[in-house]
DNA sequence: CTACAACTTCAAGTTCACTTTAGGTCAAGG
DNA sequence: CCTTGACCTAAAGTGAACTTGAAGTTGTAG
């Protein structure tokens, strides 16, 4: 039984942020001493599950969703791969961007919409959206505290 | 020259994305008939090498630094593969959710947070998460028109 | 026992990326 | 010439994920 500020402390994450997550069902607390939250230290484990999710792209309602309360992943086994597939499709455009960029990094064309190989690598990544709009990916850089949010949908281009 | 009605045909995107795209400066339109705005045709590509970089994960905001409003990549060398450097992160971390995942769709642990492989996986995804807040990731699953924004943003777990 | 730092609740505020709405303009077809 | 539908602007609204603020409570160090 730990408090707030020890899950805090542990986790990296603010308190408010915990009360946050309590109050959308993605932790609990298992009681209280006065009025403050205890919680039972596996709510750590729990935590890393949701950054888990966060980091690979689930939205805290996915998250509700596909873990129980308890914290274990109660999920829907047709649901996981059809994650996992989209996961794939991310990794590829993730990597078609990195790429780009790396590439963009060194070469010195006038316009990289000019340079055929950076013009290669932009296909490859907007391929996979192709047909339906699809899926949505990010990347924060770390921020020193005080960080501000960022958003992020993508809509498929048709191109 | 063609007009927002068929960018938007050509993109997939609805006209207010594209005008709001304008107002951020963006996307240039080159001229008015009347009112209505022109674009030329490159506006296209313009918007695949947008659409390219939201996918991965960059903000509007970032993008919008990137890029010139002339549609070249005018991009810091540096800058360029730090990100590059942080989408290798996000991969393995996807990676590892994606393995994650579909180990789990096929492993029938009471819970997955007691099978080693299951955690063996989630630490390795949080690793890189390890020391300072980092980065940030998301997809987002397709959606038949009027679909739902949806967010991220992931502190890093201190674990 | 008292002070007070740390907790509590509830409401409101913030950011991002758009979308919606209200009210107006105008080029083209009949 | 007149209607009309596609376009325009400006402002307000939306949803996700938090954060902040105000005002009240309380475990604990002194």
């Amino acid at each position: 039984m730990i408090d707030i500020s020890a899950v805090a402390k542990h986790s990296g994450l603010p308190a408010s942020t915990l009360r946050f997550y309590e109050e959308k069902g993605l932790i609990r607390s298992v009681g209280r001493r006065g009025l403050r939250r205890l919680f039972a230290p596996n709510v750590l484990e729990r935590l890393a599950l949701i950054a888990l999710g966060r980091s690979a792209g689930f939205s805290l309602d996915e998250i509700g969703r596909m873990t129980g309360t308890d914290g274990s992943p109660k999920i829907d086994r047709e649901l996981l791969s059809d994650k996992a597939d989209e996961l794939d499709q991310s990794i590829r455009k993730l990597r078609a961007m990195r790429d780009g960029l790396r590439h963009a990094a060194v070469c010195s064309a006038p316009s990289h919409l000019e340079c055929p190989k950076f013009r290669r690598l932009m296909g490859l990544a907007v391929a996979g959206a192709k047909d339906g709009n699809t899926k949505r990916k990010a990347v924060r850089a770390k921020r020193i505290r005080k960080e501000m949010p960022a958003r992020n949908k993508t809509r498929g281009l048709k191109l």
